[in-house]
Formats: C-alpha cells, sequence, structure tokens
DNA sequence: TCATTATATGGTTAATTTGCCAAACAAGCA
DNA sequence: TGCTTGTTTGGCAAATTAACCATATAATGA
C-alpha cells in the first residue's frame, strides 16, 4: 500500500545504493571484484590478465575503493586489494539468472 | 589456483552481468526497480512520484528492459511494468552493508 | 472520424566516463 | 644517493549517458 514519494534520507539510500551498483556494473571492475572473492590481490596480480595500461586498472580500482566495495592495503612496494564486504558477490547467481532468463526467451523467439 | 586470462566465453559472461548491474547502477532506475518488488505497475504510477520529464521515465524503463530486468505488457492505454526475476533485489541487503561498512569507516574517521 | 490519454522515439546538448600517455611518487635495492 | 619496480595522478580526447523538448504512435471514447 505504500505509495508515497521517496523522502530525502530514502532518496540518498537510493543513490548510496545505486552507486555501489554502478562501480560494478563495469566488466573490468566487475572481473576484479570476482578474482577478489579467494583473498586479496596486488595490482599487478590483476593486472596480469587485463588487457589495459597500468593506468587504467588503477583507476578502475580507485572507483571500486570509491564505492566502498574494496579496501587497499600497502605493504612494502605493492599495494593489496580486498573485497571490504564479500557477499556482495553472492548476489550474481541471480544476475545469471537474468541472464539465462534472456538467452532463454532469444531462443524461443526463433524457435 | 585458478590463474588464467578470461576466455572469450568467460568474457562475454562477465560483459552481461556488468551490464545488468549497469542498469541497476542509477538513481531513478533503482528506485524503479525497487517499487516493482510487489508486483507490476503501469508507467503513469511509477511515474507519479519521478520528478523528470515523461520521455525520460520511459527510456529509463528501456534500459532496465533491453538489460533484461523488467518485462512489459500493454494492456489497454497503459504499459505496465514488471520484474523478471524477482531475486535480483534480493542483494540489496548486501548493498546496503556495504553502506553501513562505509559510514562506520567515516565515523571511526571523526572519532 | 476526431480528440484525448498513455507511452515511446528522435534529436540535441551537457555531463560523465573511459582509456591512453606522460609524469609523479614511494619503497627497496645497488 | 641514484636506479628500478609498482602504483597513482593529471591531462586530454573519444565515447557514452542523461535529460529535455518536440514529435510520433496506439488505444480509447466522443
Amino acid at each position: 500500500m505504500k505509495r508515497q514519494p521517496p523522502n530525502a534520507r530514502e532518496l540518498a539510500l537510493i543513490v548510496a545504493k545505486a552507486n555501489i551498483l554502478k562501480a560494478l556494473g563495469h566488466p573490468t571492475r566487475l572481473w576484479m571484484a570476482e578474482q577478489l572473492a579467494d583473498g586479496e590481490k596486488c595490482v599487478c596480480e590483476l593486472a596480469e590478465f587485463i588487457d589495459a595500461d597500468f593506468s587504467t586498472i588503477s583507476k578502475h580500482l580507485s572507483v571500486l575503493k570509491q564505492a566502498g566495495v574494496v579496501e587497499d592495503e600497502k605493504r612494502g612496494k605493492q599495494v593489496y586489494y580486498r573485497l571490504k564486504v564479500p557477499c556482495i558477490l553472492k548476489y550474481l547467481p541471480c544476475v545469471e539468472a537474468v541472464i539465462k532468463a534472456n538467452v532463454q526467451e532469444q531462443i524461443e523467439m526463433l524457435a
């Protein structure tokens, strides 16, 4: 029955949530987050399989950090990143369900 | 131990997932998706509390549809939208946990 | 058929994002 | 100290996105 315009507090929460989703809404960043599922990795480890400039990778990591998805720690010459709230990846099966539903639909459309 | 560059299939999946997250990564669109949690709504019902042009609202809905998050159905003069895979909202508590962690950190920083 | 209501589309502009390069930093080593 | 390695920052151009306005379409009712 709730039928009201979002108030300022609700709005702020929505904006905050959308920001986090947006941060994960880029292939490179999502991949990075997934790589961190089984523990922290340094930038160089993440960079190893990404075909992009180091500066680009660094900026993507800073977007994730800004959003609060990851945190970093410098140890020696390297900077290690880890997920701050690991449940953030638990979602992805459902996201995949969306994809499956879409594919299914395409198939039906062709049938 | 997995330490390999993503292959084409994995890459395609990542891109697809990121797209869905991106679609939800906008305050207006996230709000809309949340409104659909308890059942379909027509565009006019959604528009009622969004301060934006109708065309803008329509475009946001089409982004969600494109991403496969919602589906629409025309009945009479109205178009109804509903979540296609409702679990997509189950995630949000964890997203909120990220926010809480960030806020907590800010507080500690000020203490 | 004409007007009206509900929604979508096309076009345009401003804002944001992405990615590269070059340069700056920071830590450890020679 | 100066060199090298790992990472970040600043600057810029290209691409993408968001929002608005005006216009188009679709269904209904007069």
